[in-house]
DNA sequence: TCGCGCATTGTTAGCTTTAACAGCGTGGGT
DNA sequence: ACCCACGCTGTTAAAGCTAACAATGCGCGA
């Protein structure tokens, strides 16, 4: 297939005919089997060198039952977020000597999630990662075979599928008494879209955080992670006096918001305080440069795919739920109040 | 494969035995082949659905030598160019019912791109799409074997493969024009890294557009597409009071620039006018807004894939370079000078 | 009535690989 | 001297599908 329609590619027969020997043979050597002559071994890697030989995966998979493809269902691989997760599965995959085969959607709902999952299952993957991180996309994950193996990155609580996610509430956490030991009497927050599993964790956190520390909790804004959204919410805390920190659910949004405030002559952080949620790479260099907390997703690439390995190594997968730390970064967007 | 290592799928011959006919028969169902009684159709299609059989993708591949699957070479597919690339060719390739197989390099050598094409010839692609944005890339395609299709996303001038790119001269020579237009003496311009194709284009046009309009071409500055080299070029060009407009190559230079600026206290627009390109998301929200040049990214990988399947179908690629326009978005950020 | 063409269906071979088993010499124990 | 184990290699079957060809049955004209 390799080199297409017309002429064939050699197979292993015809290695086996320059070498001398078997087809089996020549597999045997290929697969690293014991009992073959060295002197054998030499002749047959000779042969497939000589031909340029190269396996048929088809033929392959098809006697074996393995594809050594993985699937991977994304969500609007355009968002940095999605984007480094898919990147750090990639690099783990290829690592590992496993193919992916992608579908990105442009929109989750129970139904394109289904199709999306039909559609590498129909591909006869050897297991699936599915970056998941809204609801919906977890409850479609109960229709997948129970035989093929599964991970739910940022899937919050999957009632039975092993999850690889960041520990959103600890991020939150941190971030919101962050702000409160800077001596801010309470912690706004615009929240992301509730039906996204990172957004309410956000919120949760951000919530019990306040209570834990007794101090108030102010009815959270919502935004859909763009920096419109951001920017509407920061017109609205713009004009309250009582607001003097805000964490905002993501760093784009931060950026409307900080947009906002600037507009209407709030100045951060000398009036008011603003963290943000992802540690894209222009936080740092936004007016002023964002304090933020920086997800490791590279880390929760490899988690992934490790876990999807061992379930079908068939390893025990002793964590069904792996949680990849978040860290604060402080920069000059947070400040003691006034 | 779907559900695993044990039980097996049901095949063809079992949808046949139920449904009472040869498995070639449903072989013909299943590929559409004419000359079925429309009574025995739906018997097929009844025992397929019973049996919830599907089709087995690797030993079709081995009989038809096509696997329906296209190879996809990315570089770096956290940034937003490269990402919102990948994402619509994703969603065309699905559409025309391909499956597609990914690597995303950390960095392009010939070597890496060595390993990556034969990486994806010998998972036995049916073609390859090689977002190639870098000098390196485009020399590694020399390499693929001539009866493989192949094209080259943001080639340049490829010397012998089809290529699909962003009209990045029209683009820089537009954003310049239009500084220029504003009464600006002058335009500078902080380029990409110089072995980028985009980056080439970008300050071969906004150079020649200087000369053509008779303007003064001022040394360029050079920056690695992050936001911090271009907060670096910012503070070398804040210190100077020739300069009254800069076009950025990028628009994540660009805000590391803004950042620069008002740092100096350089007002934008009303000291400098500054513009970018690519129109991220994030750019209508920097302080001030920015005037940059969107590219359709969309539309490159659609006419990607377009132009790979008109080679994989043997159609005459009548096109080899096809051009996808840029637009610009004039935004806050550039006025008449002061 | 016979044969011919056509629509429909079945049969066989082949794609390339791995798994299972069989064969064959060599060396050591009895 | 004989038998068995073992290391190495070959032979055969099977995986699930499509392509090519063969066969069936029917209507229709001669």
């Amino acid at each position: 297939m390799l080199s297409g329609r017309d002429r064939r590619n050699p197979a292993m027969t015809d290695v086996a005919r320059v070498a001398g020997v078997s087809h089996q043979t020549v597999s045997r050597v290929l697969n690293g089997h014991p009992n073959v002559r060295e002197s054998t071994r030499e002749r047959v890697l000779a042969a497939i060198d000589q031909l340029a030989y190269r396996r048929n995966h088809a033929a392959r998979a098809l006697v074996t039952r393995r594809t050594e493809t993985l699937g991977v269902v994304a969500f609007d691989t355009t968002l940095y977020g999605p984007a480094s997760t898919l990147f750090g599965v990639e690099q783990a995959a290829r690592e590992a000597g496993y193919f992916l085969s992608i579908v990105s959607l442009k929109a989750i709902t129970r139904h394109t999630v289904d199709d999306a999952l039909s559609y590498l299952t129909g591909q006869s993957v050897d297991g699936l990662i599915v970056i998941a991180p809204q609801r919906q996309a977890v409850e479609a994950l109960a229709a997948v075979p129970p035989d093929m193996p599964v991970v739910a990155v940022e899937g919050g609580r999957a009632p039975d599928q092993p999850v690889v996610c960041v520990d959103q509430a600890e991020g939150a956490a941190t971030v919101t008494r962050h702000l409160l030991e800077l001596g801010h009497e309470t912690v706004w927050h615009v929240s992301g879209p509730l039906d996204w599993l990172e957004a309410e964790g956000r919120l949760d956190a951000w919530q019990s955080t306040l209570k834990h520390a007794g101090a108030n909790v102010p009815d959270p804004l919502h935004g859909d992670w763009s920096p419109r959204s951001g920017y509407e919410a920061g017109q609205q805390l713009a004009g309250r006096d009582d607001v003097s920190a805000v964490f905002v659910a993501n760093d784009q949004m931060a950026l409307g918001l900080l947009r906002a405030f600037r507009e209407a002559g709030v100045d951060v952080p000398g009036r008011v305080s603003v963290a943000g949620f992802d540690d894209i790479p222009e936080a740092e260099f936004f007016s002023p440069p964002l304090t933020t907390v920086r997800q490791d997703f590279a880390e929760v690439g490899r988690r992934s795919i490790s876990v999807l390995l061992d379930q079908i190594g068939g390893r025990d997968v002793e964590s069904r739920r792996v949680v990849v730390p978040a860290t604060l970064v402080v920069r000059a967007s947070t400040a003691k109040p006034g």
